[in-house]
DNA sequence: AATCCGCGCAACCGCTCCGTT
DNA sequence: TAACGGAGCGGTTGCGCGGAT
């Protein structure tokens, strides 16, 4: 038994909305004022749900609401209060004026949230696993044939509104999480692009690529807000035999592990000898206000926090980066950082976008950022 | 020129929340 | 306190445009 209907469906029309309705559905509300959505179709002479009313209104006729393309400062905000907040985008729009909670909703599905690099342990396999999420694929779906007949296919009970994010598999590679599994086939791309090979004489140090995130941690009240300045890809070596998956949690809404999880939880109350110096990443606080010079090595945007003087007396700003770039004074080996213009990641320092990590038969290594053995020995040396 | 395919986005659906009775 | 109904939210669908073949 369902739930009954919101309205009488029967003679009520669907779909794309017209001019004329348009018009008459603007004209009621300046007239009578928004709300008492289920009477106002009848009362305006509209052959509408109420519901289907106030969406649009809502997300098309409203005289404030901003049109074109999400700035780089509104993508920002997105992915920093999508971080926060996770799917609530109603919550999201209430932040971005003339912005609705259905358009960032669209916009994150469609740019935002597809070229997430994400690691992700199949329920059915006992070894971690690195997934490749690439853009979405796949044309028109669901189409109607001539009867007007959805002809989209039954998939099992395994309904895609079961899953918040779609998610397909390039490539599945077993990612060893111990050194006794040393033997197990490492990504192809990950090993090669660092010119090293991690099966050398020390085995005890395995390399690996994880998407990550510098973390912003509050402002020393206490309150630790979650949110993302740009997503950094980190390079790291692990020493310890440590599963890097036991550290990560499982997503809710997604089910995807991503990094920024990993910081979420476990990482962020973590001291020097803890596992987040165990990955070669390392916790770096910035005093916004006597922080002096802008420092390349820190990511952009707590660079770009300092030179604005966005910040109050005695903040501290916190982020995460390799070992390689934890000092300020140290020559930055690498800082990969998100370029929402360009929708790409870019190494800050050599300017080129490491494609190796997008690409995984990239054969061109002329241009592909490098990690020397003088950088394993820089991580090395400073993560013990 | 015709067809296919990828994608953006408007709109629908079903559920939950919350105020009222 | 329970029942009911309106409003709002988030997930999903599918239309239509434009580029590629």
């Amino acid at each position: 038994m369902g739930r009954a209907p919101c309205c009488e469906k029967v003679g009520l029309k669907k779909g794309r909305w017209t001019a004329e309705e348009d018009e008459i559905l603007t004209k009621y509300i300046q007239t009578h004022g928004e709300g008492s959505w289920r009477s106002l179709p009848k009362n305006a002479g509209l052959l509408r749900c109420g519901k289907s009313c106030r969406l649009r209104w809502a997300n098309y006729l409203r005289a404030d609401l901003k049109r074109g393309n999400f700035t780089g400062e509104e993508d920002e905000l997105i992915i920093k209060l999508h971080q926060s907040l996770g799917n609530r985008w109603s919550l999201i729009a209430s932040h971005l004026p003339g912005r609705t909670d259905n358009e960032i909703k669209n916009y994150w599905n469609s740019h935002l949230s597809t070229k997430m690099y994400c690691f992700r342990r199949l329920s059915n396999q006992s070894l971690p696993v690195i997934l490749n999420v690439t853009e979405r694929k796949g044309g028109r779906k669901g189409m109607k044939d001539n009867q007007g007949h959805s002809t989209k296919k039954e998939n099992n009970g395994n309904s895609s509104s079961n899953k918040p994010m779609e998610v397909f598999i390039d490539e599945v590679v077993p990612f060893p999480s111990t050194p006794s599994l040393e033997k197990e086939t490492f990504p192809s791309a990950v090993e090669d692009s660092m010119h090293l090979d991690p099966y050398e004489e020390d085995n005890e140090r395995r390399i690996g690529v994880m998407p990550g995130s510098c973390q912003h941690t509050g402002d020393g009240d206490g309150y630790v807000e979650n949110s993302m300045l740009c997503p950094t890809a980190t390079v790291s070596v692990v020493e310890k035999e440590t599963d890097i998956f036991s550290l990560f949690e499982s997503n809710e809404s997604s089910g995807m592990l991503c990094f920024d999880n990993i910081l979420d939880n476990e990482l962020l109350q973590t001291n020097g000898d803890s596992t987040l110096s165990q990955w070669g990443l390392n916790q770096v606080s910035v005093d916004l206000e006597n922080s002096g010079d802008l420092c390349p090595n820190r990511p952009a945007a707590i660079n770009k926090q300092v030179e604005s003087g966005d910040c109050g007396t005695g903040d501290l700003t916190t982020y995460f980066c390799t070992t390689s770039c934890f000092f300020d004074d140290c020559e930055v080996e690498n800082i990969l950082d998100w370029d929402w213009e360009r929708n790409e990641l870019w190494d800050e320092k050599e300017c080129i976008m490491p494609s190796w990590l997008w690409e995984l038969d990239y054969n061109d290594k002329d241009d592909r950022l490098t990690l020397e053995n003088n950088d394993l020995e820089l991580h090395g040396s400073a993560v013990a």
